[in-house]
DNA sequence: TTGTAGGCGTTATCAG
DNA sequence: CTGATAACGCCTACAA
């Protein structure tokens, strides 16, 4: 592989003439400029980002972090995020961490010792809801910039682009309400930011609407349609009775689907459902699936533009919120 | 942040002495390394890996390419990927490159100049079905190693892991014709390596049970659910008549799914059908889909063992293929 | 406009 | 076992 040398060498000037004319200085005669060129064209030359990593210590590019990439939402995440990252010239590092906090730390630490410019952490599962759990993250944010994307934790150097998974959540159920219903169950996942926000959501329209809150309809479970499935037939064989199911993720919602008609109840007669994410299981149920959509794209270039700002030393607000939308399909009946 | 310098000075011994503890050599006595390491932990000491790349010129790094990370399989291939390469010591580049053949190029070329140690290319849908189109590939090969991961290139330095896609729609196809199907559908969306092979087998099976191939039951389509409903609605409603729909995506089989019940006919009993890859969303409809498991954890898993053995010097066999197994669920009815 | 020389932080090759 | 010292390839003052 031509290095420097081998181009300053065959073009008859020196190496920080090449150097210029790599980095597009202006005072590079056009002449010299084209000879060069022509040359590191002539070798097929390459320059050698470690070596210039190593005097300018960085290397264009952005380490993202997710729990899983095969999860249908972060996965969509992922990919946005790749391609605006690499719109604005930055290359993506990838790191799945899993759900065990000591492996977050230890991915955190090791990407950072890539010498990443930036960190983008995508999805609220990796905040521990335990907020000295998340210090490492602080201590990261010490080094290079941090985008949470969909989850919220104040400090220096840490910014985040989020949802307002609570409103969403709270406008569906208040309109499952004045559609009529009355027994609403909220199926959720995870004690995580965005799980919290959801759950206030749905608390908040039930306050608004005078019913009371009860705990019985309030579920937490895995994230699996088989699971889910049986624990609705089951509560609903028990005596438990709903007229409504509102579902922090997609696939909690086709359990719920597949469990109505376990039940014989008919969707959305005797039993509206409502999704989150607006994933492709969305559209596979039938009935089919009425979702919240989120807008992984907008969040994901909002991430990015944000980010790509605080490289570039602009001041960006510590939280941005984007709006997400009601996606109404087959599994609800109101305006 | 401390270099080699200041933890050499610290301790008091050279910097060639602080690099082979870094570096594990056994030529270093127990207590000049144990003075080493605390010192190095003392000031949170991280060796800087550009230094390190530029010497030894590799950053144990593998480039993961594919088209689009966002669709179900690729994600999950992807999601395994990243966790074997981790668990071998390596990071992983991520690119998505779109479909056009120029983006796949410039991006290829960019990965490299990020002096990844190898590359792997994930899915079909990376290779053109003209072979001159991929000499872009071969050339990348010609650097590091480069695994084809769902596709078939021959070259040097290029290994492929692959599924046997031909044998396990042959066997599926031939399981229908056995169970009394005569007019199946065959459903596919792309002219690409793996999408060849499902054909080439639903063409075997046919042949081999004498029966002739009707042109009109294969389809080339897009991969979107709504569109396969409403061509498959209207093939039947012009007259066509099938028993059986063996498809190339889960995607394509919720379509057909649907139109069956547009069609009004019942599955199993008027309508067979059969999915590929076991994603996700063979789950989620009604009745579930019966699909053919790629097996994509050992495809991922088999895809990073090769190529580290690659970095060892072993040698591998250019091609290595995994069986891939059929799941039955309530879309057919076979033995 | 161009060239010279020093530095970025490691690893590796020699001597001791 | 340990220490000097020369690469590795590029960038960038500073000089010319």
């Amino acid at each position: 592989m031509p290095n420097i040398y081998d181009i300053s060498e065959r073009s008859g000037v020196s190496i920080a003439t090449v150097s210029r004319v790599l980095n597009g200085s202006p005072k590079v005669s056009e002449a010299t400029k084209n000879k060069v060129l022509a040359v590191m064209d002539e070798l097929g030359y390459t320059p050698n980002v470690f070596a210039r990593g190593l005097g300018l210590n960085t290397m264009n590019t952005v380490g993202i972090m997710c729990s899983d990439s095969s999860d249908p939402f972060l996965a969509n995440a992922v990919y946005y995020l790749e391609q605006n990252l690499r719109k604005h010239g930055y290359d993506s590092f990838l790191c799945c961490t899993g759900y065990e906090l000591q492996n977050k730390k230890n991915y955190l630490e090791l990407i950072l010792t890539k010498r990443v410019d930036g960190l983008i952490l995508v999805g609220s599962s990796l905040l521990e809801p335990n907020d000295e759990d998340n210090l490492y993250i602080k201590e990261a944010a010490s080094h290079v910039p941090v985008m949470l994307m969909n989850g919220v934790l104040k400090g220096a150097g840490i910014y985040s682009v989020v949802c307002d998974d609570c409103g969403a959540v709270s406008s569906v159920t208040e309109r499952l309400i004045k559609s009529g219903r009355k027994r609403i169950l909220y199926l959720y996942t995870a004690e995580s930011g965005s799980g919290l926000q959801k759950l206030k959501g749905y608390k908040e329209a039930l306050k608004a609407n005078g019913i009371k809150c009860d705990k019985d309809l309030i579920r937490l479970l895995p994230c699996d349609i088989e699971n889910t499935r049986h624990l609705l037939s089951g509560l609903y064989t028990s005596g438990l009775r709903f007229d409504a199911v509102v579902c922090s993720e997609d696939r909690l919602a086709v359990g719920a689907i597949k469990a109505a008609k376990d039940m014989g109840l008919s969707i959305p007669g005797d039993l509206q459902v409502v999704g989150y994410n607006n994933s492709l299981l969305a559209l596979c149920t039938d009935p089919e699936l009425t979702s919240i959509d989120n807008h992984v794209e907008t969040l994901s270039a909002t991430a990015v533009k944000c980010l790509t700002d605080v490289f570039q030393g602009k001041r960006i607000p510590a939280k941005t919120i984007i709006q997400n939308a009601l996606v109404q399909r087959e599994t609800t009946r109101f305006q």
